[in-house]
DNA sequence: TTACCTTTGAAGGAT
DNA sequence: ATCCTTCAAAGGTAA
């Protein structure tokens, strides 16, 4: 199991690192969300970004929230979301959530309405909020640690019911979008009525049909808005959690597959008779169980799990496989920390494309703490883990060619100089503007990051010291060597060692002869990923090689005001 | 209508 | 052990 041992964010990575990191970066992002930075924004995008964005002066991110553009279902999910981002802040400021009871590791996933993992759950889009809740189970053991530095009650340990429901009100609760009236402290709401919960346990009982979560919707349209027994993976409207395919989970969940904090987890919320296998694997209340995997989940018969094989639909028609629901990948922390704050950055500048965004949002990453990085990678942990749980047969292979081809991956081989169909790529990260200082610094993240192997992430010690330089100089990064570096078009150091030529890595070689990935950027691989960042220079140099693309103009634009407050002489350098 | 773009991280196959 | 590739989200854009 991965290691929770590292438990909260100290463990996670070494402090010392991500520090340094911010020194820098961290102090524009900060500003980046001052007004000041969003008038930028908007003057650099008024140029750039075209009407469709109607500025609107919006010097107030809220104005933004409006924009027409967002979506109802939206709206009210950003506001929350928003207000969980606050609240995240401040939670890390070691305020606001400070909860007596849960410190540890306090986010609970509140995801859309549909399954998350299921592709097929059609919400509306949207997101997860986390709140923060006693984290039920999927903690490994070694979760406990953070528990254990809380003054933990006992009765927060995993072996007791974690859920709590209603009663347990989260701070945050009201916050979540349910919908709306879910969760109303002190009052739960009808459909959350005590008779939900189970008389013995206490703990919620099978909901009804129209008490059910979104997270287990049985078809989008009735979906709605439910409580979701496991209040923990509450979803706000659209995507839920673990939403149930259009043919429904045919096999009941393997509850076997289930450990003790899995079932605490999950049993709490869905008592064993809940579990038990309903006609069609569909729950009792008609519902499909949410840890019922459809047969159609697991792509490849052959990898089905043993319990998944016992239980697999005798016929597998090629019509099945079409509807075989798609079980998506486990969110990374990065996707949970994009789609927490995606909403917020959109808001504040009035970019939609999303790749504009993304490369605010990694850098926004980047810059920050420790800590904050490490609350989404343990909600990341929990998340896979959760999902190996739910879908113990599955494999991320399995949704290999799911996704139409993978871009041009061997376009570029064939013609390295096709600047057109790189230029996108490459260019525009590392905008000067940036200040490449926080680019390197994203060597941080890195360390924190495996989540898999917290004691690597803290262990490089090694690590933080090149940090710093690195940041010092950015490209100097590159050729940590202890790092691979791992792919995308890694331009830097690596192992031909061609550093120095990043730039011209960047434009020839390295996309010849790399694979996929048109970033620039050079990854550190799991668990140490020394360099998450692209390297700004080699950008540089490209982005004079060719005109940055939509993407990246925008990206610049937007990063200039986010990230930088002051308008730098550097945008000079993205022109170019 | 579909794939691309973009980000980081995880996973698994390939070497 | 390392490298390479794919996918996860998201939504405007381009083909």
């Amino acid at each position: 199991m991965p290691q929770l041992n590292g438990g909260g964010g100290d463990d996670l990575g070494a402090n010392d690192e991500m520090i340094s990191f911010k020194d820098e970066g961290e102090q524009e992002e900060k500003i980046s969300e001052n007004v000041s930075a969003e008038r930028d924004l908007d003057d650099l995008k008024s140029s750039l970004v075209n009407e469709s964005e109607n500025n609107s002066s919006s010097s107030d991110s809220e104005q933004a929230e409006r924009r027409p553009q967002t979506r109802p279902d939206l709206e009210s999910y950003e506001k929350a979301r928003d207000y969980f981002s606050e609240a995240l802040r401040r939670q890390q400021d070691g305020g606001f959530f400070k909860s007596p009871h849960y410190p540890g590791y306090p986010f609970l996933m509140i995801p859309d309405l549909s399954n998350p993992y299921l592709s097929n759950g059609a919400l509306s889009p949207s997101a997860r909020t986390y709140l923060q809740m006693k984290w039920p189970i999927l903690d490994v053991p070694g979760s406990g640690l953070k528990d254990s530095r809380s003054p933990t009650p006992g009765h927060l340990s995993n072996k007791v019911p974690v859920v709590q429901h209603a009663h347990h009100v989260h701070p945050l609760t009201p916050l979540i979008t349910y919908s709306n009236e879910h969760f109303s402290p002190g009052t739960p709401p009808s459909h959350l009525s005590p008779e939900i919960l189970d008389p013995k346990t206490g703990i919620p009982r099978t909901p009804h049909p129209s008490e059910l979560s979104p997270y287990y919707p049985l078809s989008p349209g009735a979906v709605g808005t439910i409580a979701h027994p496991l209040g923990w993976l509450m979803p706000q409207q659209g995507q839920p959690m673990y939403s149930i395919p259009p043919g429904g989970f045919r096999h009941p969940y393997p509850a076997l597959a289930m450990n003790a904090s899995m079932s605490s987890l999950v049993s709490s919320r869905f008592s064993p008779h809940m579990v038990s296998p309903p006609p069609h694997g569909l729950h009792q209340t008609g519902i499909p169980h949410p840890a019922i995997v459809s047969s159609g989940i697991k792509q490849e018969p052959h990898d089905m799990s043993p319990s998944m094989h016992a239980r697999k639909s005798p016929v597998p028609s090629k019509k099945e496989e079409d509807k075989r629901p798609h079980i998506k990948k486990p969110l990374n922390a990065f996707m949970l920390y994009m789609k927490e704050m995606r909403a917020k950055v959109v808001a504040e500048c009035t970019l939609k494309e999303s790749a504009a965004i993304n490369q605010i949002l990694g850098r926004r990453w980047h810059s920050l703490s420790r800590e904050e990085q490490a609350k989404y990678y343990e909600l990341a942990r929990k998340e896979r883990q959760l999902h190996s749980q739910l879908y113990p047969g599955w494999s991320a292979r399995d949704n290999y060619g799911k996704r139409k081809k993978r871009k041009r991956d061997n376009k570029p081989d064939s013609k390295p100089e096709d600047f057109s169909i790189r230029s996108k790529k490459q260019c525009v990260q590392y905008l000067p503007s940036e200040k490449m200082c926080d680019s390197p610094a994203s060597s941080h993240s890195s360390m924190l990051d495996s989540p898999a192997t917290p004691s690597a992430s803290l262990a490089s010690p090694a690590a933080p010291a090149a940090t710093h330089s690195e940041q010092a100089q950015p490209l100097s990064l590159t050729t940590k060597p202890e790092g691979r570096m791992h792919h995308h078009y890694s331009l830097a150091g690596k192992a031909s060692g061609s550093s120095s030529s990043s730039s011209s890595s960047s434009s020839s070689s390295s996309s010849s002869s790399s694979s996929s990935h048109s970033h620039l950027s050079i990854h550190g691989s799991h668990s140490t990923p020394i360099l998450s960042r692209p390297i700004p220079f080699a950008s540089l140099h490209h982005s004079m090689l060719s005109p940055p693309s939509p993407y990246h103009q925008a990206a610049l634009h937007s990063h200039h005001a986010l990230f930088q407050s002051q308008p730098l002489s550097l945008v000079t350098k993205h022109n170019n």
